[in-house]
DNA sequence: AGCATGACCTGAAACGTTTCATAGATGTTG
DNA sequence: CAACATCTATGAAACGTTTCAGGTCATGCT
């Protein structure tokens, strides 16, 4: 089934070989009487363009690859789908990879794509050191924007959440509810996301009220069902009014837990997730949550790619924060008592 | 940044470009000084292979394909973790599109791998008559694998997981817990889920009880609810005891909905839902599911593509049916009365 | 008629690999 | 020592495009 090249194409249709790739690529060069007659042959044969020589001999392809942490996490699918509009509309590909929280997947997944000399990377790194595999890729002259990640130095795009100010907003809102004994659930505090979020949870609180902190050991519902067991054990009158937790998912474990001890959310107990998940809005007591602009991530990181792929040497590196965005819902939506 | 070629290599190491492409290829045909000496030059001038030279001398590329209906569909990510598990491992590299269930982007998408010679293409085809897309594909000698869609025609490997048994799994669970009046909740019909789901409860209720069916305009969590609502309304003695919906999102509306009209899960009325997505399990009340095996599906699939790319001539096709599992939970746990 | 202009088309060169027939060197055998 | 086998290394050819410096020809101008 070895299929038919330019050459044929040419021969079919008894011109020259410049003459098909004008056809192809600046068709308005071409009289409209020649131009038909290539067509046909075109068709004719099924001739299919083969990228492979047209990247060889242009330097670059056409597509732009994305590595997530994990392809079926909620947040990088839609993070993916905002990358996927932006990328389309510019007539390049999206290739999507995961590094599953890897290094090592994740320094293959980088060379292969440095390999196929693609246009440009997104990525959300696995840890936060210095990344010298991107350091590599930006010297070969493959741009890079980090997701979901801010960056320190100037020297890169990036695209980031404002996760002390998402913290900042549940607080603000549990206070304005009349909360004054308020906990954080969330943890590994290795992660970054965590840490920010209860940084801005303790400065909005200030000395308005109490925060008790509990650790968990990941961002799971099992965690959030574990953590909340500890609440439910402490005397009433210690035990917070209001939980505020790093995730939704520890959020829905939480909810779980204490539905099932016996506490009802949000009258005994109010709850603030992160994330904004599809389920937080359908759980048994719809869930009040921190929302980020997931898609819109994608699509910015995407353009500031794509401009910095064109803009060549005039590009000016930028790092863009969203704003996160409260979602208040029964589970924290009346006043305190 | 244009970066050094093999010929660079050559220079820079003292030997010809073919004994490069050897160390690169056939490292063992070369004497260990030599190859040392090639590495070394490789090392100092940061070469890396061009992939699109490489390919296009090779005629085909190391890139497979899938193509999903959404990205961000839960079902489909856990597919492509499967198939990704198994492309990895033969050295290639997965790209990941998606249709949005729309025809025209499933044509560019198909186009665009065509181009790049791909080799091979998962897909879940948009709709289900002829597939002209997947024909011309296919005589040009490019495997496709039907995911998640059976076949009729032997001519074409497929994956899919029966639906019918799926159906039939659920109802026969909830007759052996005591319940005579069920319910089906799903639509449209027109997928052919919804349609085989029903048919195997149906099959399996036969005349043992009865089954009272409620079309859904989607397989969402708001037209679970709004279901859910007009059985609310049933006199006591008329309402089904047991409810299966067609899909976890439904179950999960149903759930919602009950609960706040009063009607108390698993005590007043019995759920089992389909697919066994994660918050199946981390609903209010945890629910039971019949479970796809998703990941399975992807492997297999991605299995069968090699097999058939590498295979050539000898391939023989085939179509691999999943049998689908019932996990039961607290939802529909207890015998009934 | 002579010439410049433009419109259209041509074909060779280059992109960076891999492959393969062959040359050269070294070792082995009778 | 000749003949032969084995092991390494060589470099030209080919893969299918795009690009670009020209070539050809009709047209309009002087």
């Amino acid at each position: 089934m070895a299929t038919a090249g330019i050459k044929e194409v040419a021969r079919h249709a008894g011109v020259s070989l410049g003459t098909v790739s004008n056809v192809l690529n600046r068709p308005s060069t071409v009289t409209p009487t020649t131009r038909q007659r290539v067509l046909d042959a075109i068709a004719e044969l099924g001739y299919v363009r083969n990228d492979s020589a047209r990247q060889l001999r242009a330097g670059r392809s056409r597509t732009v690859a994305i590595v997530v942490l994990d392809v079926a996490n909620p947040f990088f699918t839609d993070v993916v789908r905002g990358a996927e509009q932006v990328v389309e509309e510019a007539a390049a590909m999206l290739v999507v990879c995961s590094s599953g929280e890897d290094r090592a997947r994740e320094h293959r997944h980088l060379e292969l794509l440095e390999e196929q000399r693609v246009r440009g990377v997104l990525i959300t790194p696995v840890g936060h050191g210095v990344q010298p595999d991107l350091e590599r890729l930006h010297a070969r002259g493959i741009p890079v924007v980090l997701v979901d990640r801010g960056c320190g130095q100037a020297n890169r795009c990036s695209v980031a959440v404002d996760d002390v100010l998402g913290g900042r907003l549940a607080v603000e809102h549990l206070l304005e509810r009349g909360h004054r004994r308020l906990a954080y659930i969330g943890g590994p505090f290795a992660i970054p996301q965590v840490a920010d979020r209860h940084a801005g949870a303790a400065a909005a609180l200030a000395d308005r009220g109490e925060l008790r902190v509990t650790q968990t050991k990941g961002l799971t519902v099992a965690a959030g069902r574990h953590a909340a067991a500890d609440l439910v054990a402490l005397p009433a009158a210690a035990r917070p009014t209001a939980v505020f937790c790093a995730n939704d998912l520890l959020a829905l474990g939480v909810l779980q837990e204490l539905t099932e001890r016996g506490l009802r959310v949000p009258d005994d107990i109010a709850i603030v997730g992160y994330d904004d998940i599809e389920f937080a809005g359908a759980a048994a007591v719809p869930l009040s949550s921190v929302r980020q602009p997931r898609e819109q991530l994608g699509r910015t990181a995407a353009q500031l790619l794509l401009e910095e792929a064109d803009g060549g040497a005039t590009h000016q590196h930028r790092q863009v924060v969203f704003q996160p965005e409260l979602v208040v819902r029964r589970s924290s939506e009346r006043p305190w008592r």
